[in-house]
DNA sequence: GTCTATACGAAGATAGAC
DNA sequence: GTCTATCTTCGTATAGAC
């Protein structure tokens, strides 16, 4: 195998098993068995633990924006993007009742364990703030656009975590309506919207 | 020292260590030295790390049980009551921007583990989300007392999430206000309100 | 009750053969 | 590029002296 696609394969491995498991708790050991290599091997592609950790935060930067780029292409309105990301935590509801957010609980023991890698983390949350902004920016919430934007995030953390720790999904359908019940009532322009 | 007080200590520490660094990332030589005991003493206290997570669990159960009822008792009303749980938030707020919540980082980092406490490190939320559905159903929103109960739960970890990845502390005190204006929402025989 | 000393295993990291 | 073998450190846990 070349060394392009066994470097793809260890950080595809390691994104699933941060994600699942957590940083400290996955060993190399871990890795190297879910995709049939062997521990010597990785130090061949990777120094340390934390190489490793940094191209995952590279890859799920990447695979981000590929995905608001898809909700922007795939929809015709801002008001259907921000409908997206609300739609995100009932298509992903399976492995959020087990594991949260992969960026929150990532986040968070990043930064109990005092990982410089915190910052690089926090990124993941930045784009999806600035893209949401954007969102209500176009809805001419301009003023209000990030206020908005960091409490649409929040509450998409709020609902993973909880989902999380009760194991119970009709918890996240039932937020995600009442998510999209308030996102309509920020889009001034939307049709149907009851006026205030 | 005596037996009862060094056991004490431990769980003190133990407690705030996991908290401060997880649960995994916290080893006994950090429990040890942080009370000035020996790793080997350790083990006339408690067989396993496990023991000393399940004593950890269940003093954050006791202690949030007295501070329930001192908000019952310290406040006027059910009202009251709520905005207690809301000002937790700004009252904590220097760790929560370092840590996030204990009991929602707990409960991830033993979801992840896939870890047997999870069910007992649940309970701490399923504590909090009694009390807050006998608060709105004190304010005669007995229907949907759970459910807000959980929605307040919600929006408390979405906070503390977000300001533990972020580091802002600013973003704490604004989310706090729009709780509380929520909350003001919620309460239909609540003086000032706003009818609507 | 608390200590020191130590056994044991797990995990990150390295060396060198193929 | 990938492997096996090995080094080293660390962390849980145990044994036994004081």
């Amino acid at each position: 195998m070349g060394a392009v696609a066994t470097k793809r394969h260890i950080v595809e491995a390691a994104d699933s098993l941060f994600y699942e498991h957590g940083f400290e708790a996955t060993a190399f050991a871990d890795i190297a068995s879910a995709i049939g290599i062997s521990r010597g091997n990785f130090y061949y592609h990777f120094r340390t633990k934390d190489e490793i950790l940094d191209a995952v935060i590279t890859r799920r930067l990447e695979r981000t924006r590929q995905l608001l780029d898809s909700w922007e292409r795939e929809t015709g309105s801002a008001r259907d993007c921000l409908l997206s990301f609300a739609g995100m935590l009932i298509a992903n509801r399976t492995k959020i009742m087990l594991y949260g957010c992969p960026v929150g609980s990532l986040c968070l023991e990043l930064a109990k364990l005092d990982h410089l890698a915190l910052g690089r983390a926090t990124e993941l949350f930045t784009l999806f703030r600035e893209w949401l902004a954007t969102q209500f920016a176009t809805l001419g919430r301009g003023p209000d656009a990030d206020a908005l934007a960091m409490h649409l995030l929040m509450r998409s953390q709020g609902v993973a975590t909880l989902a999380a720790a009760l194991r119970d999904d009709g918890f996240i359908e039932r937020e995600v309506e009442a998510m999209k019940a308030w996102l309509d009532a920020q889009c001034p322009t939307a049709p149907g919207r009851p006026v205030r």
